[in-house]
RNA sequence: GUGACCAUAGCUCAGUUUGGUUAGAGCAUCUGGUUGUGGCCCAGAAGGUCAUGGGUUCAAGUCCCAUUGGUCACCCCA
């Protein structure tokens, strides 16, 4: 039997609804907030990403679906969509039609990573990006809105972190303060850290190791280390959050593995999943539109994982989709006849009522009590005397009344059924 | 990439500890329960190479090994 890579997942009917009724939500709240769709292609130039999300990251270094194409150019599986995003911005000019672009996206993104609780290698997310204005207004709003979902999706148990990383000239200095810190404990770190002391200091924050977490809760904060400039944006950032009700906490080891991010990052986590709790994530990239070869853009965004929020609300119990149900159900009485059941289903469908019908010469019986499965409003009796008269029967299946109707008068029906 | 655990019907699971007739249940499916009428109920049917391959044994779903797949965690991230 073939079957499907590892790590990916059919979405079967009887899961169909709850990814509808998400992926409505979405479009919603985005379009409250003026938020346009933006659809880029599967797959992109190995380049962008590389460049894009940084060389050094384990999303480009270990991750991504990468392959050759038949003339030899490398190509890859879109890991995430911000690269994507502003790739397309800047081969359309957007930022020369308006000043302020503000874009999101829904799709299946791809990361070679072992399967879990909450991580699959195609995996589904939304986001939004916001380019062209750095405004801290705009860093709020992508908090705000992301909330928004998870909230009105009717989740509880969210815990919204946010950071700031600062400009990259007050990280540096920072790094190197932190590097003077941590040498004197550099042999007590684990070994993972060491490498990271060498490659990318600031990751010994995201350490679960509890030796590094001990050394850590004594590190100087980045946060002490930035200018007034950067402490304003993210004051603003902070008190904005506040008059919008959305609670927060500010975590200094939020530091996230994306090499783009400046000023603020975020990241909403969730209790009711495993290991993998984080929601959704994103933060400010400043300076990823210029090294994408575009202007001196600023911009700020995030994505969120869509199997994890299906996975708290099944989890959390929150979801109440209504159940399937159609409009009517034409059974056919005499099996000689299942051409005018038909012929009546089509016109029917064209009316715009949901109709099914047997297509496996069923009993009648089998026919109600399928009838009865698909949540059928009406049933149609279709043959037998009534048909000798011209009629058909309808009955209201939550009461179980009947009534004839003559074939010449189905906009009676429609209007019944339409009731 | 590392580690732990798991694999019996479409689904959820008994049976494996202590090897011994024809491998079971519930749900789902299908067919009936008197002419042409659902849900509840009742009866019956169908559905399994016990993941795959090898080994031990008179005998393997059960013990051993390998392989494949899955789950969860590390790592990383959404």
């Amino acid at each position: 039997m073939i079957k499907a890579i590892t790590g990916t997942k059919d979405i079967l009917p009887s899961d169909i609804s709850k990814w509808y009724f998400l992926e409505n939500l979405i479009k919603k709240i985005f379009s409250k907030f003026n938020y346009k769709e933006i659809r880029t292609p599967i797959f992109e130039n190995t380049s962008l990403f590389a460049r894009g999300i940084g060389e050094a990251t384990d999303i480009v270094s270990k991750e991504m679906y990468t392959f050759l194409d038949r003339s030899g150019e490398s190509l890859t599986l879109r890991p995430e969509l911000t690269a994507s995003v502003v790739r397309a911005l800047i081969e359309h000019s957007l930022e020369k039609k308006q000043s302020l672009n503000k874009l999101f996206y829904i799709g299946p993104m791809f990361r070679q990573e072992r399967p879990q609780a909450g991580r699959y290698r195609q995996f589904h997310q939304f986001g939004a990006e916001s380019i062209g204005s750095n405004d801290p207004l705009l860093d709020a709003e992508m908090i705000i809105m992301a909330f928004d979902i998870l909230a009105q999706l009717g989740l509880k148990n969210l815990e919204v972190k946010i950071n700031s990383l600062g400009v990259p000239s007050e990280r540096e200095d920072y790094k190197n303060v932190l590097r003077e810190y941590l040498k004197s404990h550099l042999s007590n770190l684990s070994e993972e850290s060491k490498k990271r002391f060498e490659t990318n200091v600031l990751r010994i924050f995201d350490s679960k190791d509890e030796r590094d977490i001990e050394i850590m809760k004594h590190a100087p904060l980045l946060i002490n280390y930035l200018k007034d400039e950067s402490l304003s944006h993210f004051e603003t950032v902070k008190s904005t959050l506040k008059k919008a009700n959305v609670n927060f906490s500010v975590d200094s080891s939020l530091v996230r593995g994306l090499d783009y991010y400046t000023h603020t990052t975020f990241e909403i986590v969730s209790k009711s999943v495993g290991s993998q709790s984080a929601l959704c994530g994103g933060g400010r990239y400043n300076g990823l539109v210029k090294e994408l070869g575009g202007s001196d853009l600023p911009g700020v965004g995030f994505a969120a994982g869509m199997e994890r929020i299906l996975l708290a609300c099944e989890n959390e119990n929150v979801l109440s989709i209504p159940e399937d149900k159609i409009d009517l159900y034409i059974i056919t009485l005499d099996k000689t006849k299942s051409e005018l059941s038909y012929n009546i289903a089509i016109s029917l469908r064209r009316k715009n009522l949901t109709v099914e019908l047997d297509y496996l010469l069923r009993s009648v019986k089998a026919q109600m009590r399928e009838a009865n499965k698909l949540n059928a409003k009406y049933v149609l009796f279709v043959g037998g005397e009534e048909l000798k008269n011209n009629e058909v029967v309808l009955k209201n299946m939550l009461n179980s009344e009947q009534e004839n109707i003559s074939l010449n008068e189905i906009e009676k029906l429609i209007k019944k059924i339409g009731e």
